[in-house]
Parts: structure tokens; sequence; C-alpha cells
DNA sequence: CGGGTGTGTTAACGAGCGCTAACCCAGGGG
DNA sequence: CCCCTGGGTTAGCGCTCGTTAACACACCCG
């Protein structure tokens, strides 16, 4: 279990594969994939340079590994955060900004990583990810249209990329603790979702938008 | 000139300078910096390798000018949005929301690059561009204030940043035309900017959520 | 006690890439 | 007419970096 379970124990201690992969991720959030050189991985988790060619095939594989793993996790456990709520559609939604929210919140590395460095996979392993990521914002369209039935699917599609897009900021922006910073993603979040839903109203009126 | 101003004409041509400049931005945004060749640059203009050399003092120097250009033109222009909309604070913020939309949706590499690759910079440049950067931010956080003063500064700064990734998510869905994503990332916007003032209500009732 | 396995080390190779050198040529002004 | 300037070419240098090779050693099982 390589994801840090919000609050939860040290959990043991995470045996140098998941230890490299911490370090990894760190890095390549910070420099991007080819910003980061194998010794500074190696040095990041105390050792040196090709001894991690003991524990990955090679530099890819690790990055591979890194956002295979955590686009399982977020449609395994989007999953099953649906159907927890069995039914109540609007805690389900309410429930899934939750998760995100937390996830990303603990995570920073990992959500960077995955943003950004999508490109970098051979392309096998990003069409396996990109496949995974789609089922998992499949989940969110899904819950998103039964408390908002008249949305058509682009538009829940698109807010929901908006929406991650919110709360992926995260890394970011450190003026909050983490709490409060859960609090406000969540409330904005939340806003953001029924915000296409809501009457035409204020959208052309206040000023002339059209001229600068 | 060298952004497009949201259906302006072609507007002459822009002159290689320009011209690589774009071409970069769009390669940085898809493989990231250290993920692109000079020799890639100097394909996508139609010229090939080290000519690239006659325009700019080496490869970092495109980067460099194309993210302070950016932070430039987002500062300034921001800045005479809430100019013009003199004294009217929901005007202003409404107006600032619209403006960069708009610039997201016109220059999504531009957005993507200064996201990703902020890091790639050398250290003064980086400075630079970072003090731009939170000079902008400081010009929303203000406008936010005007209109929702009782948020204190860091919740009003956060959600600044969580609005921007909001609206630079656009990159990543192309599942609207032009306009309904604008009206769309213009809505959720504004409501996600109204959330955080909103009375407490519903942060911990529906369901339990402290239990995972 | 002895060898296999797992994990680390250092040295070195080879590819890729940023950048420079050296050369070329179109075109316009004295 | 000539040369100067601006913008292009190709060849090649040197460094960085991913990867492999060869070796070392701790530990465990028979």
């Amino acid at each position: 279990m390589p994801f840090t379970s919000a609050g939860g124990p040290p959990a043991a201690k995470p045996h140098r594969r998941d230890q490299i992969l911490n370090a990894a991720a760190g890095l390549f959030a910070r420099h991007g994939f080819h910003g980061v050189g194998i010794d500074e991985i190696g040095a990041a988790v105390g050792v040196s340079g090709p001894a991690l060619y003991r524990h990955f095939r090679n530099k890819d594989a690790m990055l591979s590994e890194m956002l295979t793993s955590v686009s399982e996790h977020l449609l395994e456990a989007g999953q099953r955060t649906v159907e927890a709520a069995a039914g109540d559609a609007e805690a389900a939604l309410h429930r899934l900004v939750r998760f995100h929210v937390d996830f990303a919140l603990d995570n920073p590395s990992l959500i960077s990583v995955q943003a950004r460095n999508l490109a970098n996979l051979t392309e096998p392993d990003q069409r396996r990810v990109r496949g995974l990521q789609r089922r998992y914002v499949e989940v969110w369209v899904e819950a998103i249209r039964k408390v908002h039935p008249d949305l058509d699917e682009p538009t829940a599609r698109a807010a929901a990329h908006a929406v991650f897009g919110l709360i992926n900021s995260t890394p970011h922006s450190r003026h909050l603790d983490r709490d409060q910073m859960a609090a406000l993603l969540y409330r904005m979040a939340v806003a953001a979702i029924a915000a296409p839903d809501l009457p035409s109203a204020r959208l052309a009126d206040d000023t002339d938008l059209a001229t600068g």
C-alpha cells in the first residue's frame, strides 16, 4: 500500500522498491522526468546510481509503475467510494470530491507527476494509464450526471476535468494547513460542479464583455 | 504582440523569433523542456538545428523569454482589466475570470509550459517570473477580497490558485467547442470563488465523512 | 562450512544533445 | 561592383546520462 492513508500510522517502513518510488516521485515532480538523473534518485535513498537496476528494469519502468499504480488506485478507490454511497447520488458525488481532495493533499508529488509526465511513458504504458484515467473520469461523469441530469455528457466530462484541475492545484499552494485546505477545496469543488446547472443569468450582463 | 488575440485576424505573420517561440511552446508543452531537442524545434519552423542560435543565445533563453513575456502579459493585462472596471468590484472580478479563461483557451501551450516548466529556468529568471506571477496572484486576491471581504488573505490566495487550476485544466479537455468551454469555465470559476464565503452548512453532514 | 541469492559498489561504454566552428550565400547600400 | 550583414548549412566536439559489466560481500539454507 504505497499511498499515505491520510493520518494513519507510518505503516511499517516501505521496503526499497517503494522507498525508491517515493523518492523518484518527489524528484520527478520538482524537476520533471528528464530533469532527474538515475544517480540523484539513488542518492535520495542513500544508495548510489546503478543500484536501482536491482529493483527496476530501467528508468522508464519507475515512471511506468508509479503512474500505473496511482491510476489503478484512483479508479478502484473511486469506484468503491461510489458503491459505498449505495443509491444516494448526492452523497456519492460529495464523497468522491472528498476522496480526491484527500488523495491530492496527501500525495502531491504523484498528482504532479501524473499530470505532467504522462507523455514520458512508452506508448503501451501510456495507453494503459490513459485507459485507467478515462475510466476514473467516467466514474465522475456518471456521479455528476446523476445529481445534475440535465447536463449533457461532454459538458459533464469537461466539468470533471476542470474540477480535477481545481483540486490538483494543491501542489502549488501551501498557504493553509491541511484541514483548512481540504475544506476549502471541497467547498469550491462542490460549488463548481453545481454551477453549470444553474440558470444562465449573468453571463453577458455586467458591463459589456465583448469589447475590451 | 505574440499572443493570439481571441479571434482577431492572423495579424501579419510573426517573424522568425516569434515563430520559433510558438513552435517551441507547443513542443515544450507536449514533451517537456528536456524532452525536446534543438533540432526538433528547428525542424518545426522549417530550418534545421543550430540555425536557432542566430535568434537566441541558447535553449534556456527560449524558455526564459517565453515565460517572462507570458507572465508580464498576464500581470499587465490583469491590472488593466481591473482598472477598466473602475470601482465595480464584482465586475472587476468577473472580467478577470473572463480574461483568464480567454487567455487559457487561446494559449494552451503557454499555460502548460508556464505551469510545468518553471523549474527549468535559471535561478535569476525563475525569481523574475515568480515575482511577476506573485503580483498577478495579488491582483486576483485583491479583486476576490473586495467582493468577499470576510475571506482572510491566505484563503483568498489559496482560492485564487485553485481557480487557476480549474481554468488552466483546459489543455486536458477538448470535448467542447471554444465558446461552450469558455462559458462553462466562467460559470464554474465564478461559483468556485463564491463558495468559500457561503455558510458552512453541509461540510460534515451527508453520511459520516470521518471514517473511510 | 560452503555456495547461492540478493543487493550494493565502481568503471566504462555509447548514444544523444547542446553548442561552436567554419563555411555559404542573398541582397542592398556606398 | 563589392563587401557587409543577416540568416542559413554541415561537421564535429565534449559532456551528460542511461545502461551494462565485473566485482564484493552479507546472509541463509543445506
